[in-house]
DNA sequence: CGCACGAATGAACAGGCGATCATGTATATT
DNA sequence: AATATACATGATCGCCTGTTCATTCGTGCG
């Protein structure tokens, strides 16, 4: 794949995050990208449940074996879940809770958004 | 389009937002996606300062006034930001304080990360 | 050992997306 | 009215990305 890892180090920055600079945002568009697709987002939000295997998570979610594994490769490399392998399966989980609210936020958000006002209508 | 996923008979979710259906997933991936470019982000960032017209941002970013234009389309459309014309300017801001929640939450993530292990290494 | 199962990888293809260029629209100034 | 400014839109083009297909690797079991 792509994956090419620039030597990228965080500015760490004091939340009211603010302005953050060129390197952050390509930081935190990368991180957020997981997000940026059904596929990954029910996995992620499946895992939420509890660690499970590859072909349940295909199954429970109506993908490819394959599919699914490449995803959880970009999942595996950004950090958001992590694979232990138990007998002929491997087990995957969150990585930790963050990603657990990180999931919850957009869904709040999501749902804010719909209960605020009308359809977000065609852009004129 | 509504949500659906709050009122399933989730077993025994208490805050989780826990499994989630495809439309739910379409939509938070949707919104998600709006922070999965380095130039929404840094545009949504400065907007945390405050309201903006188009070319400060585009001069602020360092971005084309078109290209900013395109992005803040996608945005208002997202209900991320919201723009008011005001002579020749038009001024755009946040949405709503959701919206500067979920970039920190993201920046946060990101710097946990960063702080905690080691590098993401290639993947084996 | 050989076979089946589960998972990972590679190649390739189609669709989508972001940036640029060029042009159109709105508002203010003269 | 004419022009300049500020923003929006449309078209086009590379690139990236998600999926599928085929194959390989790893592991338990007969």
């Amino acid at each position: 794949m792509y994956i090419a890892w620039m030597g990228h180090e965080l500015e760490h920055k004091q939340q009211g995050a603010g302005v953050i600079d060129a390197q952050a945002a390509e930081l935190v568009a990368e991180t957020m990208q997981a997000l940026s697709t059904p596929s990954r987002v029910r996995i992620l939000a499946h895992l939420q449940e509890g660690p499970c295997s590859v072909t349940e998570l295909a199954a429970a979610i109506g993908m490819e074996q394959s599919a699914v594994s490449h995803q959880l490769r970009v999942l595996r490399y950004l950090r958001l879940v992590v694979g232990e392998r138990q007998g002929r399966n491997v087990l995957y989980e969150l990585h930790d809770s963050h990603v657990g609210v990180l999931l919850e936020e957009a869904l709040n958000h999501v749902a804010h958004l719909q209960i605020g006002h009308a359809a977000k209508e065609l852009i004129p």
